[in-house]
RNA sequence: GGGCAGAUUCCAGAGCGGCCAAAUGGGGCGGACUGUAAAUCCGCUGUCUUUCGACUUCAGAGGUUCGAAUCCUCUUCUGCCCA
């Protein structure tokens, strides 16, 4: 199978343009992908643009991951709103780092390879074009006209807030980047994230007025929850990549959690698993879905894929501890199960306070398990909060060493998934 | 430079002198049901606080008033129209 039709099987393109397959099958292709400096790691929501530079590399094309340290700079209007602040350069120089030793996990960049992966980083070639070379080199080729159609722009243009002459170059120096690597690395395709066809065809256009080259482009959708919400977040927020900003063990428990719909989907988009195996995975979910082997194997594939087996095995682990049995009183866990449980936040508290006795909103305030007094009752009140396993009913439930695991454990939990484990000192 | 409209809590968007920590919807969190799913239903959602309540919010600074998100003045920002 061709890299087009594979990735459209796995629903990973939603616009192409034409003449892009034929290029494909033709030679070996140069393609980038660009990542924004907007954090320190880079998040599931990248997580896909990556597998498009992975797949591209496995086909035999040669992949550019391009870091924006100079775009970073200016900031991408595309999905925004609202002008944005500036990141300090120092955040930007922490970012640009962060993301490019993430991006370096996923791909081959053995040099001994025809097809080795690159990393770019646009700041080394903006960084020594004036302003007055910009506007002659890049600013004469396309129209303001052409930069105003754009959706983008034209939000921005009839939104409520505007968008400042900056923001709006933006597309200009995403141009200017592809033509640049068309020039020096006979780049011919770039990739991305369907929000930013925009500005990826403001650089084809720019490579044919300028160039008279030839260069194409594919973007992947945008991905959203069957149920309509934000892909990729979960209760604390964003879904990281780096794992001490969320840990393997949150990492695989996002995925398992996947529901019916989007594991269909997300299978064939995160997994590199061939067609047949995919399409017999979800047969088999469909007969026994209380058995969940399609989020199994999803969260299994990712987990690997961007922690690695080990951390995969921990965190099937803890999990199994967790979920495994939940009628199975916290007593049966041992000393080891619960000091191997990684990924569970742990907290330490006093052991002559406890055995003393507090009342629960003290305690899970102390703990830091919850920011104040006034959160932890709202929650055991909306019987939210649970200790060892047994839902505490009353906001006066007076907390003491009878309770404690192995004598200095106790198992808390917020919600049905989200568990502590409590240490005493 | 001139005129007009606007800036409200995470978002959208009501409120137009006391009944406003501020309607409603969305989102988020929690509960019930279930399969750690979806759909549905219920609760919470400025901060702190056991209750009472205290404190900080309606772009910013002043002012009028017993009392202001609501009225006045100036400032900043945004949109629209005219030059």
């Amino acid at each position: 199978m061709n890299l087009v039709a594979e990735l459209k099987w796995r629903g990973m393109i939603q616009d192409i343009m034409p003449g892009t397959e034929e290029q494909l099958n033709k030679e070996m292709t140069t393609g980038y992908i660009g990542f924004d400096p907007t954090s320190d790691s880079l998040h599931i929501g990248s997580l896909v643009p990556i597998l498009l530079l992975v797949h591209m590399q496995r086909a035999g094309h040669k992949p550019i991951a391009l870091v924006g340290g100079a775009t970073g700079m200016i900031g991408d209007p595309t999905g925004k709103s609202e002008e944005r602040s500036f990141l300090s350069e120092d955040q930007l120089q922490k970012n640009l780092n962060g993301i490019q030793k993430q991006l370096e996990q996923f791909l081959d960049f053995d040099p001994a390879k025809p097809n080795a992966a690159e990393m770019a980083n646009n700041y080394d070639w903006f960084k020594n074009i004036s302003f007055i070379q910009f506007l002659r080199d890049a600013g004469k080729h396309i129209t303001v006209n052409y930069m105003m159609a754009k959706d983008s722009v034209r939000k921005r243009i009839e939104g409520e807030t505007g968008i400042s002459y900056t923001e709006f170059a933006y597309q200009l120096m995403q141009g200017y980047d592809f033509f640049w690597l068309y020039q020096h690395k006979n780049c011919k395709l770039q990739m991305g994230g369907s929000d930013q066809w925009g500005n990826i065809t403001t650089g084809t256009e720019f490579i044919r007025r300028k160039a008279g080259g030839e260069a194409f482009a594919l973007t992947c959708p945008l991905l959203t929850k069957a149920d309509g919400g934000k892909f990729g977040k979960s209760e604390k927020g964003n879904v990281w990549l780096a794992p001490d900003k969320t840990s393997p063990y949150e990492f695989y428990q996002f995925w398992l959690k996947a529901s019916d719909l989007d594991a269909e989907k997300w299978i064939k988009i995160f997994t590199f698993l061939p067609a047949d195996t995919i399409d017999q995975l979800i047969e088999e979910h469909r007969k026994d879905a209380a058995a969940r082997l399609l989020q199994k194997t999803l969260a299994k594939e990712v987990t690997v894929f961007v922690h690695g087996e080990e951390e995969y095995n921990k965190a099937v682990d803890t999990t199994a501890k967790l979920f495994g049995q939940q009628e199975a009183p916290a007593e049966s866990l041992s000393v080891e199960d619960l000091e191997s449980m990684d990924g569970v936040t742990k907290f330490d508290y006093e052991l002559s306070k406890l055995q003393a006795g507090v009342d629960v909103v003290t305690f899970l305030a102390e703990t830091k398990i919850f920011p104040s007094k006034g959160e932890a009752r709202k929650m055991v009140q909306g019987g939210g909060v649970s200790i060892n396993r047994k839902k505490v009913e009353d906001v006066q439930f007076n907390v003491n060493g009878s309770l404690l695991l192995h004598e200095q454990y106790l198992l808390v939990q917020k919600g049905k998934k989200h568990y502590y484990l409590v240490k005493m000192a």
